[in-house]
DNA sequence: GGGTTATGTCGCAGGAGTGTCGCAGGTAGG
DNA sequence: CCTACCTGCGACACTCCTGCGACATAACCC
């Protein structure tokens, strides 16, 4: 399963520090650099895990942990510089989850976002129905199923498939699956989705040129048969 | 029960690959970097099994062991580097119930706490059943049967076909084994699995490049046939 | 219908992921 | 001290994936 990392930071640098470390993890990094941004981003992205710094320009980071917890069960750690350690008490007050001090190493980071993110994990994950019509997903095996029999398909794949099978029928955009399989890097093409799609149809379905169960929405995207 | 653990490490990376282990088994941890931490932290708290890192700076992790065994009951068990076998001997006279030596196999340190906690109350199954098709596991014993025959294998690759036989079938990434197993230091490798898998497969699988019972799921990991 | 856009189809080439195996330093046991 | 084994490492081979481009086809608009 994909993971999603927001990272709601004012400073380039240790943004871009954060998102690389990110993604060579394996996350799906989301970005803000304003508490006003990071709240709408969250509402709108669910992201499984939150790191905010402290000391954002405008609304304190504070007062963003404050207003996450109000709406939303999301893991969040909190990214503070060393000195104020009375912010660290705020913070987990407030609801935060952990925290990091700046200047951090970013291996320790990526272990408490691990950490946040099995304690979140456990319980969801096994109890989702991946099934749609003759296809099923079992997640723990990383194994895609039709009519019973183990259908190989590779790593992206099974998370386009995956992610397409958890909509339920709900369109999904090409720049969704982008965004949610992908990652942002690769924002640039376009067709890279089609092509997926393509190779998918041909593993899952009957008859790949007339597809039943993963169905062209013109203009919208994909999405699969309700 | 949540039963806690307190670890006295002052090396960043080992406390934090102890806690990550200890966390997953369900444990509560306590940290300390220092003996005088540690000891204060103890008293505190009443973990139900500490962890001694023996080279400490400042006061060293023998004097910790006395302290704590002038004043409590609590399972001690040592972590040293392998050269210091002489403190072994005395941290175990100072009042030490049992030792492990760097770099060690996090899977066996969480044996032995669990033997530890045993030992001091009550609880609990682990004669758990570690079958797969032909393959038998005796943790007792350390051994590994195949059709009733003892299959000779070492140590870390009795703890990896542990891991995922214990994982019933799910698929186990290189890192979760890394940090599971390896638990240690080991994190700039990756090629370290696929090379045990390869020798693990050479033992127990009848034909090693068809593998049967431990399958590779590219772009995952591995895991063990349902 | 004709033009335009969106999507399907498919082969290719580079690259990532894995299997395989030999080597060498280290450790344990005799 | 010697030997056997363990274990991490690197090199190489090979498979499979995957992004890309080019063209074909289908849907839409006028």
């Amino acid at each position: 399963m994909i993971r999603t990392v927001m990272v709601v930071e004012d400073d380039d640098a240790i943004r871009m520090v954060l998102r690389t470390n990110l993604e060579d993890e394996g996350y799906r990094v989301l970005e803000a650099t304003t508490a006003e941004q990071g709240l709408v981003i969250v509402q709108d992205e669910q992201p499984d895990v939150v790191l905010v710094d402290l000391r954002l320009p405008g609304i304190h980071g504070l007062d963003l942990v404050r207003s996450l917890r109000a709406t939303s069960q999301v893991p969040i750690i909190i990214v503070t510089a060393q000195t104020d350690s009375h912010d660290v008490v705020a913070g987990l007050e407030a609801g935060a989850d952990d925290y990091v001090t700046k200047p951090f190493v970013a291996k320790e980071l990526m272990a408490r976002i691990r950490t946040q993110l099995r304690r979140s994990a456990q319980p969801e994950e096994d109890g989702e129905d991946l099934t749609c019509g003759p296809i099923e997903l079992h997640p723990d095996a990383a194994e895609v199923m039709r009519n019973g029999e183990q259908v190989p398909v590779s790593r992206i794949e099974f998370f386009v498939l995956a992610e397409l099978i958890g909509a339920k029928g709900r369109v999904l955009s090409r720049d969704h699956l982008l965004r949610k399989v992908w990652g942002y890097g690769n924002a640039g093409d376009g067709r890279v989705v089609d092509n997926l799609i393509y190779r998918l149809r041909n593993k899952i379905e009957d008859d790949p040129a007339n597809p039943e169960l993963l169905l062209t929405v013109r203009g919208f995207g994909y999405r699969m048969k309700a």
